[in-house]
DNA sequence: AAATCATTTCGTTATTTTGCGAAATAATGG
DNA sequence: CCATTATTTCGCAAAATAACGAAATGATTT
């Protein structure tokens, strides 16, 4: 009996995710503006990046969709932030899936040991 | 002056774990070995989800080549596991990046934990 | 209105990913 | 040794991704 189980939502929503996430230019996009906890502008970003500026945009583009990130218009620049809620989404999710499964440590001892 | 960022080693790292984590499959995968603490089979794999054989085959190799999970041949089946060293070296790439800008993690723990 | 600046969209190319079924492997049982 | 079972590899097609330069957009300044 191949009991075909449907793919969670909670899981497609992370794969969206993931996948915004699965790229060198966009992880260091996204940590750059997590850890300076800061924003920045696309034209700083070409200059660091090497990638040409039409790239990048795709890049952008692609953490915006993702709704990982948000971009103000303040020209004649563009800001780029993280959008905190949807980062907090994230990791929720990431923290989710990296728990430790509930029958676990009571006091210290690792399973199996002893 | 264009000062073009070298992408760190970790980044690249951490993408390569990202685009392994990119698809629904794989990380249904990856969040039932981690949930149900257990290891499976392919062929259990197979009956409930939604992809052929060898799809699931080569899903399983990615998450394979990027150290997420191990199998051991177990005549005539092969079961599947986390690899439990990289499943938490990823906790704590993914702990970090989500971490509020704070110092950065250099050693295996976490600073705020334990 | 024309020139300028930052950025995006378009069109294209090369590469990678996803998926499948058929064939190949590897181990076991008759 | 042949058949069976579990899984992987192969060969292929379709779709998605990544990258670039050129052209387009939008806002400002001259």
């Amino acid at each position: 009996m191949p009991k075909k189980v449907k793919i969670s939502p909670e899981i497609i929503e992370m794969a969206t995710l993931t996948k915004a996430m699965s790229h060198p230019v966009r992880l260091y996009i996204l940590q750059k503006l997590a850890h300076m906890n800061t924003c920045c502008y696309s034209g700083d970003l070409v200059d660091e990046l090497p990638v040409g500026r039409s790239t990048l945009s795709q890049h952008l583009k692609e953490l915006k969709y993702a709704g990982l990130i948000q971009g103000e218009t303040e020209p004649p620049y563009i800001k780029y932030c993280l959008n905190r809620e949807n980062w907090d989404r994230a990791r929720s999710l990431f923290n989710e899936l990296f728990s430790e499964s509930e029958i676990m440590v009571t006091e210290g001892r690792i399973p199996g040991t002893q």
